[in-house]
DNA sequence: CAAACGATGTAACCTGGGTCACAATGAATA
DNA sequence: TATTCATTGTGACCCAGGTTACATCGTTTG
């Protein structure tokens, strides 16, 4: 990307606050951006698909995707990441091969940086300091994987349900003692515990009756933080 | 470890094979050696907790062992991974802060080499080789993950054991078209898939009266590797 | 050899949560 | 305002698979 470009500003600012790209130096990270190109996706679109994502690697400027798998046979979908701006996608690729099966879509309309994973080699070749940037972002991606695992296989779905909105409490500005949570569609919720629509339905109409949460999609609050954390068996 | 340990030479076998190392020049291997320290494990015990899980790191000699996550309240495991000789565990924390939840079981009585992190992350400062060395090995452990993931929410424990079985196979020198699988108790295949003891008994029985598989326990082998593909589900 | 222990086989039971089907509520477009 | 479409609420049904409880093997140990 060139410096005259419209958006050269605004991508160099959301690299600097990625924290793939933490304790880089400024006049590095610069001559970074030129390795990247500019394009959109509308919202819905396969941003990645298994096809491509061995020799692309992306970051994220604007808007949210998710990367998913899927079983084909019963139409089932897993999310394995939300991922958004500054964060990056088929990174893995780096370190071997990169994703196989996964599929990275759309959630909103985006604006997205790419390069070949070629060029990318060749510059942490040349700059070993990337290293410690990136690394430990995926190390906290494996981090995350694991605790997908853990859930999955320790936890049943209504403890699931409660520990992925414990992850994503915002501390509410307005009232005190109340938080809020993202705004994503039932259906995506269950995506990402490993269960399905009506069931995240069930908990969450049932946790409306007993007052431990309020609102409804996109915005949420929690009403008894003790009584999800409990749910959540801690 | 020194040149003239007794172990020298059986350690130094291992890592010439580990794919960890897979292409790191063997004087350079040798340097490495030098950093690392000798002991044993006997079966059953903790190699490595949670505690120290973030200051050492370990690389096996002989004898397995198994990274597993426990929930204390209904008792249950999940195998994170099974490892073997020349494989490595808690590289992560290379990465970041190693594994939180996770705990290493000796399977087996074990040989290990350990070292500290501190040791090792200023080897890797004035060696960057190595990251080519190791970075693919984490790359494939993470896909692992993800796999183990997708397999949790999008596939009943028939396939998923059914796949546990696949991936496993063995081919055998004796008989054409068999192949047998590891020696693993029906415990730890069910905490290898998320499931308990007696639904894995259950599979394996209905598969031994169909002529799917035959055998027992440490000497299983398949006799209708097509259905057995068919209810892994591709 | 007896006894003790671990790993297996099996049967009876029960429930979490998945499936289906429809109604109700917005929000968006004509 | 009417219509369409996506999202959400809810009830009825049902089954995969988890739970409990023994019985049966092999293997190890006194």
């Amino acid at each position: 990307m060139q410096q005259d470009s419209q958006h050269y500003t605004r991508c160099m600012e959301i690299l600097r606050r990625s924290p793939l790209f933490r304790n880089v130096d400024n006049v590095l990270l610069k001559d970074m951006l030129q390795l990247f190109h500019y394009k959109t996706r509308a919202q819905g679109e396969t941003a990645i698909s298994s096809e491509s994502a061995s020799d692309h690697l992306y970051i994220i400027i604007s808007g949210r995707a998710k990367v998913s798998v899927y079983n084909p046979d019963n139409g089932r979908e897993h999310i394995l990441f939300l991922i958004g701006p500054g964060d990056g996608f088929d990174l893995i690729s780096l370190l071997d091969g990169g994703w196989h099966d996964a599929v990275a879509t759309a959630l909103d309309d985006m604006e997205v940086l790419y390069t070949t994973i070629q060029q990318a080699r060749e510059w942490l070749n040349q700059h070993p300091d990337f290293n410690r940037a990136f690394l430990p972002y995926l190390g906290e991606q494996m981090h995350g994987l694991a605790d997908q695992v853990a859930n999955l296989s320790l936890f049943d779905t209504e403890a699931r349900l409660a520990r992925l909105i414990l992850r994503n409490l915002v501390p509410d500005k307005m009232v005190q003692e109340v938080s809020l949570i993202n705004d994503l569609s039932q259906e995506t919720l269950a995506s990402m515990i490993g269960s399905v629509r009506v069931v995240v339905t069930r908990h969450l109409s049932r946790w409306k009756q007993k007052k431990v949460i309020s609102g409804r999609r996109g915005s949420w609050s929690v009403l008894d933080l003790q009584a999800l954390l409990e749910k959540a068996k801690q």
